[in-house]
DNA sequence: GATGACTTCCTAAGTAAAGG
DNA sequence: CCTTTACTTAGGAAGTCATC
């Protein structure tokens, strides 16, 4: 590539099509054969057109070298280049916008997304807590006297509770209370067994499998 | 980092030769 | 004559390098 660089710049290490340029013009950007800066003026000229039309064909390019005299010491080929260039600049450039707005979007999914986990880690953990509760009761109603309402007494467990209310909790025991209890114990292993621990930031429970 | 130039790869259009 | 195939030509997209 370097060898390329050292070459002319119209000329003779072009693309596979290229075809010797013809000598003249004597632009003094180009007959150094080195790097060169296009004037404001041209820069303008060419950003003129290019608002217009970002893909001249080669005859609205020659139109332009003729009509444009501070472009008439430029190459077609160079002309060339820089609308490829120009083009190639401006979709970059739009896809880099583009991905920022996508990022943008996704941290702030990725909050919301931390929150209802934070909160809905605190549900389960609350839920437990209450699991236990009204398994204590089951296995030593002793403790728990002859109240009936098994929902008031874990209610008052709820001091736990952070911010959001509990999910409603029919008084359901009063009809099948083993029957009940089973189907929790079911739901909260199969959520457990699911629980593998792997989340980000999860929080080690009561009751979770420790895989 | 911006920019001019280059390389590689790919596609479309035009053209000539071959085959039916 | 029409269709198919191979080749040429021109140019664009994407990636890269060199220079400022």
């Amino acid at each position: 590539m370097a060898a390329a660089m050292v070459a002319t710049v119209h000329g003779g290490v072009g693309g596979k099509h290229d075809k010797p340029s013809p000598g003249g013009g004597g632009a003094p950007q180009v007959d150094t054969g080195k790097y060169v800066r296009y004037t404001p003026e041209q820069v303008d000229a060419l950003e003129r057109v290019y608002s217009e039309c970002p893909k001249p064909s080669s005859l609205r390019r020659q139109q332009l070298i003729r009509e444009c005299p501070i472009l008439c010491n430029i190459e077609p080929k160079q002309i060339k280049v820089w609308f490829q260039n120009r083009r190639c600049r401006e979709k970059q450039r739009k896809e880099a916008s583009r991905l920022q707005t996508v990022n943008r979007k996704l941290t702030a999914m990725n909050k919301l997304l931390m929150e209802e986990n934070d909160r809905l880690q605190k549900q389960v953990s609350r839920l437990v807590y209450e699991n236990g509760y009204m398994r204590q009761q089951l296995h030593n109603p002793s403790v728990a006297t002859t109240d009936t309402s098994c929902g008031s007494v874990v209610t008052s467990g709820q001091h736990h509770q952070q911010q959001n209310p509990p999910a409603p909790r029919p008084q359901r025991d009063g009809n099948n209370p083993a029957g009940l209890l089973a189907i929790a114990e079911e739901t909260l292993a199969e959520f457990l067994s699911k629980a593998t621990g792997t989340a980000v930031d999860w929080v080690q429970m009561v009751g979770m499998k420790v895989i």
